[in-house]
DNA sequence: GCGCTTAATTTGACACTGTCAAGATAAACA
DNA sequence: TGTTTATCTTGACAGTGTCAAATTAAGCGC
């Protein structure tokens, strides 16, 4: 049952109440928040009853789980297409991948927020289907780092999973700064993304 | 009312029982967790009725805020001891910051979720001592890198402030995706600590 | 069209949360 | 003593996610 049948979208009291339910939730997400998503409230949204989300998400973190692994699949194309250009030089695919992520972060704060917080992942709540979709994303930006560093202009002596993690760690670590209201100025994300820049490529 | 007149630590019916809440709840978030934090368990503990807190503290957030006040104090005095001994070489100054920090939000990842949140700033809820002890606290960060910048070894082109930013976001990343599960092994973290520390450091 | 099976949905209930309004208690003070 | 004031409790409300059981409706063989 958990491995194959497709998903029966056929129409049956509501039409497609699962696909009904992830845009709801989407939409509902990335105007409120996370905290702000009901599921009573959704439900409502949509016309159907408290529980009628039970037979097709185990629960609610299943919904958010399907949402987070949309969310993945847009981000890994995203990154690659700002980062992994060989035809240009090095220092522009870094500042290309740089500007992109923080972008896109700031584009998509919640969903964001949903892929790379802890509401997922600290709570073991990631089902199959997500890490099959999440692990790549990483192993992606991996590839392209480690292209960087073939490329020169970036410490070539560094293992290139630890640079991955590092260079990940900083721009992550931006966002979240702003994102999280600890530092609340937003207009200086230019400036420390250049800042960072300067850091990670080696003249 | 609002603005002077001590604490009142005197004994009423319950002793102190400002204080008892706030060893209390900082006791239960080390073990549980921010959201492992109930108001009626923490009153069940205690021995008092679920709304006796109210008396202390004007919500639940006000707990926490007072929490994560006690918080930063100890954490500017860890950082500055760390990082900012004049008598070491810059290098070893960076590396101690670097190691200090992530050892500390490891030995109170709950507490540094508390302060380094999304939990009180993003929702606006940090009140004014808070922020009296939280800026200062960057404050202090602040200075300790410009002087490393005047010691050498580090871009002593950047604006302070930028620097400070970046290195303390790449800090704050690698802490956040691990503390995070996002990335779950944490015996990459001292190698990741020794990568970041070579892209700070100009050799 | 009839009847059976099965998927889809609903209603009711439970335990839990933070917080407000009123009332009760006890300490402090005149 | 009586009054005031701080402290604490009880009751209630509006939320939350989720389970169990009842209900509805669709699909399908006949």
């Amino acid at each position: 049952m958990a491995t194959a049948p497709a998903k029966s979208q056929t129409a049956y009291h509501h039409g497609d109440l699962r696909k009904a339910l992830l845009e709801a939730a989407t939409l509902r997400i990335e105007r409120d928040g996370l905290e702000g998503l009901s599921l009573r409230k959704l439900a409502e949204d949509i016309g159907v009853s408290r529980t009628a989300l039970y037979h097709h998400f185990k629960d609610k973190s299943a919904l958010l789980n399907a949402i987070a692994a949309q969310g993945f699949a847009a981000w890994t194309q995203m990154t690659l297409s700002h980062g992994d250009d060989e035809g240009l030089p090095v220092r522009e695919r870094l500042r290309g991948f740089i500007f992109g992520y923080v972008d896109w972060a700031r584009r998509h704060p919640q969903l964001y927020d949903l892929m790379f917080g802890s509401s997922i992942w600290k709570k073991g709540l990631a089902d199959e289907h997500l890490k099959e979709v999440a692990y790549p994303a990483f192993q992606a930006m991996l590839g392209m780092i480690s292209r960087w560093q073939r490329g020169g202009n970036i410490n070539s002596n560094a293992d290139p999973l630890r640079l991955t993690q590092v260079i990940w760690a900083t721009v992550h670590g931006m966002v979240r700064l702003l994102m999280d209201g600890i530092y609340a100025d937003a207009t200086h994300l230019d400036a420390m993304c250049d800042c960072a820049l300067e850091l990670i490529i080696q003249a």
